[in-house]
DNA sequence: AAAATTTGAGAAAAGCTTTTCTCATCTTGA
DNA sequence: TCAAGATGAGAAAAGCTTTTCTCAAATTTT
């Protein structure tokens, strides 16, 4: 090898010690060996299990933590079945909703030992299978779907498994766990927002009716409002937020004075249009946007006023809820709406202390 | 348990068979069972490694097919100490950089089998000493590190570790081995096509003069442009954008025909700020962007021309190099600058076929 | 035809932990 | 003082795979 360059055994101590070659792992051989017990005793004082004197136990303990001894999850994994570790499997690969999801996830999980995989499967069915064997073959104790919205699966067949399968964000079978923000109520939250600011003429603008989140919000929409201007349905883009207003201001008639978007990219391009109109925001009109993405959220200018679907929260309960089945707990199938929440920023006005 | 709930030992098969109690999983020694010999030969059969005749071979593989063998990884990496799997840690809590990073590291190591644990930690030392020792536990051949920006370190120590660390857009240890964008040669690009394309009077609007990187890119832009035009250091916010294109045009003298911008969200802002006094982009005045932030770049009216670091590509690298030194081979340490490429929307004009 | 090779396949060990037995020693009660 | 029970600690097996030996049978060589 030439000199300076970088080779993994420049990792291994490699030297004898008690007859074995050390691995550079501290192993429970190791405690034994310092302790002057067997590897039964060292094992069953680590984990609290057995019996034996305190003052074995204890002497056990330090000596483990003195040399740093850590076990093998491989080993422990082989024996208990358990590998402490999940799947994440998402087709979002801009990560706008999975990040959120994946921190909530990873949260409620490291205290429990569980490390995660993702794996960004984007649309292609092969790529999945071969994500999701790879997940198997490392016995992962579950596996968490998500996605970018939740009428639509992933592309690649879960049920079945060996393992256990919690859906976040993303549809999943009739008898599993699926968990998923309440798109009415996070609207019915923007659109009171809205009301209570003396808003009377709201408008609603979002993306395509073909997904069930709109058709919800819609609907709340429609309860609150009821029906006097049409919801006026497009991209999840900001061409459409500019076009839309285009489409208002340039036609005759009363103008609202409330806008709700259906995501964030379409409030940020609303405002900007408004803006270019002399409309003020939010002295003359309101606007609220939906998702919270903070990257587009807090730079429009007025920052949004925003619905916030929890999706860290989201991923926190999904994360317990895989937790739970992988451990053979019984847990109730079926679809789990976690609440919104409205974050409170400048482009609607109003007491942001309300 | 309650009827309708869901629990673990659903999944379980629990049936006797052969003496040995069948945990749902196949095993080799299910295959070796089912073609009639023993372990060993089953394992070698498989591994295409001992000695045996073709027909015991091709028939042994056949029936593992066929039952849906496939090797326990927990068991596979106790053995040879290789789990087959790395920890991808990084504190940039957006995705932005390390998303693409991770797909490039999972696009090369897929295909060995590689899965990639993926640890946010913001700027904790306490989570990520955490998170390391649970990557350390589960025995994983390498970690790379990764961040927001390459002249900062990870908040935890990565030195000394059992396993070979490998940095990705951040900066590591002057042993080991790092990648990143070269940012004066990406610079040089979007300069010399301002250049290309007629422009003389090029300002440079960027961010913090504390990143190397900007450091890096205005060095780039002076060699090319001289120092007629002062660079304009700021954030990397939208706000940035705005201030510094109210600053040039609120005094008096002669304007800029092109802009180079440290990143896209200021170029985003600069374009709109034009827009707002009437300066016709990419008519009167070019802009380039960096980043190739997509959700940025590509919403912009009109869309970017701006910047790419390649970032999939570094962390394919990335993945390849923590993979050879964890096989053990040898490895040049050093930093690695990989180079960037142009991506020519409309926010420039000139010809796009160019 | 006998000896030397080659060939095919199985036994056993290793990798690290946990758990279940088993056994020897110590204590307690009669 | 002897039997019964409690206590402390070790031996061994299990979990799954790969690798190194070993051995018997078949083939080739002399």
């Amino acid at each position: 090898m030439r000199k300076g360059f970088l080779s993994a055994n420049k990792f291994g101590r490699g030297h004898l010690e008690n007859q074995r070659i050390r691995t550079g792992r501290v192993t429970i051989h190791d405690v034994a060996a310092a302790a002057g017990v067997s590897i039964s005793t060292a094992s069953k004082a680590l984990n609290n299990t057995g019996r034996m004197g305190d003052d074995t136990r204890e002497r056990v303990k330090r000596i483990a933590t003195e040399i740093g001894f850590r076990p093998n999850a491989l080993a422990k994994g082989l024996l208990s079945n358990r590998s402490f570790t999940i799947g994440l499997l998402t087709n979002d690969t801009y990560g706008r909703f999975t990040l959120p999801v994946m921190a909530g996830i990873t949260e409620a999980l490291v205290d429990h030992g569980v490390s995660v995989f993702l794996c960004t499967i984007e649309d292609d069915p092969a790529l999945g299978k071969v994500h999701v064997d790879a997940m198997l073959d490392k016995s992962v104790d579950g596996i968490i779907a998500s996605g970018k919205r939740i009428d639509r699966r992933l592309p690649v067949d879960l049920s079945n498994l060996p393992v256990p399968v919690v859906y976040a964000f993303t549809e999943g079978t009739s008898d599993s766990v699926t968990f998923c923000a309440d798109d009415f109520q996070g609207a019915a939250l923007a659109v009171e927002w809205l009301m209570g600011l003396g808003r009377r003429r709201i408008a609603h603008i979002t993306g395509p009716e073909s997904f069930v989140s709109v058709r919800e919000r819609t609907r709340a929409y429609h309860d609150l409002v009821g029906d006097a201007l049409p919801v006026m349905y497009g991209t999840w883009s900001e061409a459409w937020g500019h076009e839309a207003v285009a489409k208002i201001w340039d036609t005759p008639g009363r103008k609202p004075d409330g806008i709700f978007c259906g995501n964030d990219q379409i409030a940020r391009a609303v405002v900007d249009a408004l803006r270019e109109r002399d409309v003020r925001v939010p002295e003359d009109l309101s606007v609220v946007g939906f998702d919270n993405w903070e990257i587009v959220a807090a730079q429009t200018r007025p920052p949004l006023t925003t619905v916030d679907m929890n999706l860290k929260a989201l991923g926190r309960e999904a994360g317990l809820t895989v937790l739970a089945l992988a451990e053979g707990r019984a847990v109730e199938p079926g679809i789990r709406t976690l609440p919104c929440e409205l974050v409170v920023r400048q482009s609607c006005g109003g007491n942001p202390e309300h």
